[in-house]
DNA sequence: ACAAAAGTGTTATGGATACACCCATGT
DNA sequence: ACATGGGTGTATCCATAACACTTTTGT
């Protein structure tokens, strides 16, 4: 009673926004594409999903593959949500699951698959993207600066062991805002489940200063309570 | 070079969880299937996109198709997420569009389009559901929970015009907790957009006890502070 | 009169903020 | 010595929770 080709066929794709933080910034990765259409511009990574695949796979998968990067088994992936406007692709039906990923480090991308190159642009001054992108971007720099404030996800930003000011400008880097070194401390220890000291382990982080203790992700999935931006929260 | 069959088609559906509350009760919208696989299971209503519509398009016209709502233009409908496991259909590979819809009051649903019948159903005593719906109606349910934390959601759920216990009934049905009527009134008129009063205006809501006033919704698209569920937010 | 729901007042608690201050390291 | 970042202490402030109390209706 389904006859599987008696709809237009619609091809499923995956897009990832995929978020590091070097130098106090935030970074998004970008492929330049090869072909038409948008031959030239930049865009996000992202591909076709195989017929027995789902999207997350896909969106693993492609990563691997047009940037290089070697350890996308262990990296944060969130679907962001799906993106299905008619005319969202000038060649066909194409309907995309959006992802969001968060690598540690800024490990240097090599251009592979169907980009030309790929390369880590700061957030924010990216051109225009090619097809609707910039849309896709927006809507996951907003979802990662709310998951920080419910869920351990900063953590994924960073190495395995980090320090509590690593940490924090992660957060000052997605968020855009400066926050006060004590206070965030006090606030993330205080959280349970999102940290846990490595014992005796310490590290000098900018050259300078007092080493740092270090500390791993601490595995809880939501925070209680939340760690709210500095600027919201507030009444009128 | 892109061939639009060089690829096994994917069928691209939407399904929808449809809450409701009633009875100080929170209510899922399920239909009966009239055909196989699954046949005579209960179901979320759902259905394929059509190949000039978008997702959110398909969610408004199948939810107006298998339920016989006339009023599915204003109904707020929120994407979920996107499954796509490759075995979630054992007819051929389907990638579904799942969508969270609030309706006010309880409108009586008629069955239709390929449902045998549709009834609302308390949340929490469904049986098992056909596909993978157990586990979209879950994500449905604690997204909405969420969302009623951090935005105006909850006036979703209502008549243009509440009082604020019926909008207090909403929270306490979603998270299945009391919450304290002084206390939720204080925060609600203390978030700036929340509600606005409607001058003058009161009505009887129980049957008994004081009229109360009649508010709409504010338009705030976020709730600064956050409304937190009472048995979070908590430290250790 | 009583029950029920709306609405107001009040207090105690606890978390957040802001900022002062000490510690340990490189230059 | 000094700059820099880690880390601790602490007082003020303000939102919250808990609950007593008043108001207005139906039965």
């Amino acid at each position: 009673m389904y006859d599987k080709h008696a709809y237009e066929p619609f091809a499923v794709t995956v897009d990832l926004a995929v978020f590091t933080v070097r130098a106090g910034r935030l970074w998004i990765l970008l492929v330049e594409r090869g072909a038409e259409p948008f031959a030239g511009w930049w865009a996000l990574p992202g591909g076709f999903l195989r017929p027995d695949e789902s999207a997350e796979a896909a969106a693993r998968r492609e990563l691997a593959e047009e940037t290089g990067f070697a350890e996308v088994a262990g990296l944060h992936l969130e679907q962001l949500r799906t993106y299905s406007e008619p005319d969202r692709d000038p060649r066909m039906r194409v309907v995309s699951v959006a992802f969001a990923a968060l690598v540690p480090g800024a490990p240097e991308p090599t251009g592979g698959g169907d980009a030309a190159r790929a390369a880590w642009v700061p957030f924010g001054e990216q051109g225009p993207l090619a097809f609707d992108h910039d849309r896709i971007l927006t809507d996951a720099h907003d979802r990662i600066g709310g998951e920080l404030e419910r869920t351990g996800l900063a953590t994924e930003f960073c190495e395995p062991e980090f320090t509590l000011g690593e940490l924090r400008r992660v957060y000052e880097a997605v968020w855009g805002t400066g926050l006060d070194p004590a206070n965030f401390r006090r606030k993330v220890l205080a959280t349970p489940g999102f940290v846990t000291p490595v014992a005796g382990a310490s590290r000098l982080t900018g050259g300078r200063g007092k080493p740092a203790a270090l500390y791993r992700a601490g595995g809880a999935a939501t925070l209680h309570p939340p760690l709210l931006r500095p600027t919201e929260g507030r009444r009128s």
